[in-house]
DNA sequence: AATTCCACCAACCGCTCGCAT
DNA sequence: CATGCGAGCGGTTGGTGGAAT
């Protein structure tokens, strides 16, 4: 694409916060018309704006489908395990939250949890201790919990896909890709070629791929635990109070969040109330169990 | 009451990607 | 294959309102 997009051109285009007016009559028009053709649709529906910003306003707000008001408590939870599997794909986080949009799910990382992670002394970009090496003689003693149940059903479920977004999962499948070697040999299931596959079964793989990463990271941790869990059991008598306690993830307790390496092994599970029954469907979850 | 500070979040911007030609 | 366009993602900015001083 040439640099300096067109349609973002300021002259004479308005800028800023949107008015009542300017909602109705994008909102009117996309009733009518439909979305796309963004960049020629401020023309066509009459705003001065341009096409992007049209095209925003639609996705973030306007759109019927867009959830308003406050992330439960089981979103927040939802929105830090994908972070940790995801990174900043907050596109691809926020398909699979109905109704929140990337950006809400951007603002709220930054306004809130990787404040809260970092007041923890969690790292909000890798969900790691932000001091790595603690000294054992100090308070910051791991104490790992037992090991989170392991999803018993590691088969990949290739039924409807519940994708929101199939341009961010596009950036997943990416990753499934690259990771797509190791993958056939783990959780007992072989990935079919990606490339040989339509796009709606890359979907449903994709889907599938998440839902093995996420196992095949509990395998991983749990073999680690079980080894920590020895050294912990020397280390236990030396420590009076551990800074890692051992509930559940801090998601379901914000007031007393704290790092549990426990996280590390869990599968993610929607909350019924943040997931759609598509999600429910397409067996994108697997599920929490443990100490959630 | 006035001012400053700060948190929040809507909107902007730069960039990349996929597709059509 | 090269190019242009439309679309969308992720980082950043800036306006707004509430809290603190």
């Amino acid at each position: 694409m040439s640099k300096g997009t067109p349609c973002c051109s300021k002259t004479g285009l308005k800028r800023g916060p949107w008015r009542r007016e300017e909602d109705d009559i994008l909102s009117d028009y996309i009733k009518r018309e439909g979305e796309g053709r963004w960049r020629t649709l401020p023309k066509r529906a009459g705003l001065l704006r341009c096409g992007k910003s049209c095209r925003l306003r639609w996705m973030n707000y306007l759109r019927p489908d867009v959830k308003r008001g406050q992330i439960s408590q089981h979103e927040e939870d939802l929105i830090i395990r994908l972070h940790r599997l995801l990174g900043n794909r907050w596109a691809l986080i926020a398909g699979r939250l109905p109704g929140r949009t990337d950006n809400e799910v951007k603002n709220y990382w930054n306004t809130h949890i990787s404040k809260k992670m970092i007041s923890k002394g969690i790292n909000p970009k890798n969900h790691k201790p932000l001091n790595p090496n603690p000294n054992p003689n100090s308070k910051a003693v791991v104490l790992r919990a037992p090991a989170a149940k392991i999803n018993p059903n590691p088969k990949p479920n290739l039924s409807s896909a519940a994708v929101t977004d199939v341009r961010v999962e596009d950036k997943g499948k990416e990753m499934y890709k690259e990771d797509q070697n190791t993958l056939m040999n783990s959780n007992g299931f072989m990935m079919p070629g990606f490339r040989n596959t339509s796009s709606e079964d890359d979907d449903d793989i994709f889907s599938s791929f998440l839902n093995s990463l996420m196992n095949e990271e509990m395998s991983l941790n749990e073999e680690q635990q079980q080894q920590q869990q020895q050294q912990q059991q020397q280390q236990q008598h030396q420590q009076q109070q551990p800074l890692y306690q051992t509930s559940g993830p801090f998601a379901l307790d914000s007031q007393s969040l704290v790092y549990n390496p426990v996280w590390d092994t869990m599968s993610l599970e929607p909350s019924p109330a943040a997931f759609s029954h598509e999600d429910e469907q397409n067996g994108f979850s697997v599920h929490f169990n443990g100490t959630l």
